[in-house]
DNA sequence: GTATAAGTGGAACCGTGATTCCGCTTCGGA
DNA sequence: TCCGAAGCGGAATCACGGTTCCACTTATAC
């Protein structure tokens, strides 16, 4: 998806070539899964049987092949949050794109660990539409009366980073925590909530300009 | 507490070696402060007006230079998690510990990351006492009614966590954000609360076990 | 079957940052 | 005041991973 899969078109790529990055991608997606964003690029190429060079050529960088992990992994979630939005009941839907998205991380701890640390790849499109949607499938509930007011889509954001932080602490038990978790912040999202909350809903502008005054903190990657 | 505090009574250390540790400590607790966990060695030394080497003679490690830091700084929220549990009202001792906790973290950008990664310095004394303290505010909240009965200790501290973590995200707003979210996660506690959770309440034992499968993970580090 | 350009492997290279080492400086006791 | 040991600075070293390069192999067009 990042532009290069249909190099084909201007450059009929040798179909041995087209199969290795096939490999590549797939070994990449299998180690992301199981050990997280510390895979190096070598092991990439080991277990997908072919050389360093290789992987590099295709993704020149460690942060492009990440990318394009994401952004494979991340179109199922969209398409989840497009349902989620056609929802009749608006509370059922906002739980249930929740719910996808908990699953997907479940099943790879990498993605966990990239969610968690999020805004790195800002602008895979994927991204966007997935901000686009989150933001809808809020109001909506906001709208039916399921979730306080005082709360913006890039709060919900940041509390689902939370989560999936805790979950990948919780290693082993992160899938049934993560559930664990996802219920108590969503049973806090109800509008009947005792305490008002301090400061005001957050919107992805907003955060993106509390971001930009910080030197980017957090998270391991380059 | 890495023991080589009190070397002055073994080999009474020369006087302006002591002053250049505490030089040392300074600097770097304001750089942790400021700038989170990727702090340079060399520019702890470079603020302290020292050597690198004089660093690295002090804390052989930088992570024993960081787990000395880590232990001044939570001194204090040990103080106040003793304070919470002598507070005759259990719930609002549990907030109480909550909030100093918040303000801790919202004072140094270091300590957040640091407790959004937690379990790195895990066999600190101070960690040790704060466990406990903790998990003897939590019984005495939950036996008051005040948060539901179906949470452990540990689901807790993962909670937090992830709050931490979202903080951390929020980059320049951080401090507001956490104190959002940290009533966000209280309202969730409740024990009024609809749904009920999946999975078990996790003790700090069933937490060691899970994470001890796992074979390390989340965050940057050595 | 051959020529040739595309693709390959993996050793060498590079940047980053922690840690070590050692010749020189300074403290502090006699 | 002087001496030896403690401490110092900071350049050199090391470890680690990503990225580059190039002599060699192989698919494909003719």
């Amino acid at each position: 998806m990042t532009a290069s899969a249909h190099a084909s078109i201007d450059r009929p790529q040798r179909a041995d070539a087209r199969r290795n990055r096939e490999r590549v991608l797939v070994a990449a997606e299998e180690l992301f899964a199981e050990q997280g964003l510390k895979v190096q690029m070598a092991d990439v190429a080991q277990r997908a049987g072919v050389g360093v060079g290789t992987v590099c050529r295709n993704f020149p960088t460690k942060d492009e092949l990440i990318g394009a992990l994401l952004d494979d992994m991340l179109t199922p979630l969209a398409v989840a949050s497009e349902a989620a939005l056609a929802d009749p009941d608006p509370a059922a839907g906002l739980r249930s794109y929740v719910e996808a998205m908990a699953d997907l991380q479940a099943r790879s701890r990498g993605l966990a660990e990239q969610m968690s640390a999020q805004f790195e790849h800002d602008q895979l499109p994927v991204k966007l539409t997935l901000r686009r949607n989150v933001a809808a499938i809020l109001r909506r509930a906001q709208d039916a009366g399921a979730v306080r007011r005082d709360i913006g889509p890039a709060d919900l954001a940041l509390l689902f980073c939370g989560i999936a932080q805790s979950a990948v602490l919780a290693g082993h038990v992160g899938a049934v925590q993560r559930r664990r978790y996802l219920t108590i912040v969503l049973d806090g999202l109800r509008p009947a909530a005792p305490t008002p909350l301090p400061g005001r809903p957050l919107g992805w502008a907003d955060l993106a300009r509390a971001r930009a005054v910080t030197g980017r903190a957090g998270s391991g990657s380059s």
